[in-house]
DNA sequence: GTTCTGAACTCTGTATACAGCATACTTGAT
DNA sequence: ATCAAGTATGCTGTATACAGAGTTCAGAAC
């Protein structure tokens, strides 16, 4: 893009610390990605991309290899890589994968987890609510991506919990432009309630319901903005 | 600067066509793990690998970074990728999985199927009965999975069928060993009738029954020969 | 004015060079 | 003979160099 990379302020040096590089090139990119800076369509310019994160070409492009595996870029031939776009059904098919993750995930943890785990989980949505109330929305969007990871979590299950996180972290772009508004937001909240009331209650049944519910309604937030 | 040619003591000969390179790495790393070349554990040393391939470290690095993130592989800090060891629980939470991806599958190709892609399966299936009468292994092996691949493609969900190949791509290996007796494996071929008869009649709760209990049989064969 | 062509520039793809760490080996002392 | 310490070696991680494909822009021809 046209855009002067590293014009901020004089201090836009980004010390990558030591762990390991490829990690934290990894963060970095997954960051421009979701947050937009790089948006769907885009191609990844190593020079520059490089020059912003201090490193040379070389551990970023492997960089750029893993996240074309995950699925956030997409490896064109002499063009190197470009954003993924996402398009209205290709979102749809991953939600219906997520609501069938989430949905078997949840029945399991009603079986299997300990009452700990849930009330880790109750204090997860707790801490929510209260970015809610103060109108948080950054905090609640991870707290919210933390609850449903966690309730995952409790199934037990490391396969389902790596599927359902990938996923995850491909919609977190779509998701990110998914500003909605107070009356959807509060609706969100009271699923939420109603989801860790059915967990706490140890209800598969009516967790299941609340999951697919919830992952509809997110459906209908984000669906509008996306083409084809 | 080396010509591509490579001759090796164990004469596997690599000779890398022009399509993308990345591509042609991969798929050869791929194998090479799959059939047990680089067994679960071990480190992959680039220069030796490269050399075998010909090509540099270069590319090569890039193509194990994708491996890492397809889950064949693991980065371990300062001493490269080793071969990712699957454990009992690990195969186990795969399958189910893998399970729940089926039978979702198989519901949903019932419903919107067409007859045709339904008939392109049953050929796919009819072919493998043949590799099975002459009891070519290999090649009944590479069309079970096409058959797996087929009924989970009928669902139309990109993303479906993208989580599905990856969690298949990871048992390739686990499966590949299997070799199971006379018997057993005449059993798979009875599920394997009764999985496309259920197709073929669109009975999505037998098709979901027998897919399920498919895998359940396809643990059966491969648990012993896992640690932990 | 439009279009074709060619040259310069940009960026990717691959190879090579180099530094640092980790491990194995050797050598010397107890 | 055993152990310790230093050294040598091998491999990874990162940077740089180089070649080729693609793109853009300018200039000439029509």
């Amino acid at each position: 893009m046209e855009r002067s990379g590293i014009s901020d302020t004089q201090g836009m040096e980004v010390r990558i610390e030591r762990q390991s590089l490829h990690d934290a090139i990894l963060n970095r990119l997954r960051d421009m990605i979701i947050e937009g800076h790089l948006p769907p369509g885009s191609r990844l310019n190593e020079g520059q991309i490089g020059a912003q994160l201090g490193v040379s070409r070389t551990p970023l492009r492997e960089a750029i290899k893993f996240l074309a595996s995950e699925g956030l870029v997409e490896l064109v031939p002499t063009r190197g890589a470009v954003v993924k776009k996402f398009g209205a059904k290709e979102v749809l098919d991953m939600i219906e994968v997520l609501r069938m993750l989430e949905q078997h995930a949840g029945a399991r943890a009603c079986e299997i987890a300990s009452d700990e785990a849930i009330a880790e989980i109750r204090a997860l949505h707790d801490e929510m609510l209260a970015c809610y109330r103060r109108q948080d929305r950054l905090a609640y969007y991870k707290l919210n991506q933390a609850i449903h990871t966690g309730i995952v979590a409790l199934a037990d299950n490391g396969s389902l919990s790596e599927v359902h996180a990938r996923l995850q972290t491909r919609l977190k772009r779509i998701r990110f432009v998914g500003h909605e508004g107070p009356e959807k937001w509060a609706n969100a909240v009271a699923e939420h309630e109603e989801m860790i009331a059915a967990l706490e209650a140890r209800d598969a049944d009516r967790l299941a319901a609340i999951l697919g519910k919830h992952l509809t309604q997110a459906w209908e937030r984000v669906k509008d903005g996306l083409d084809a």
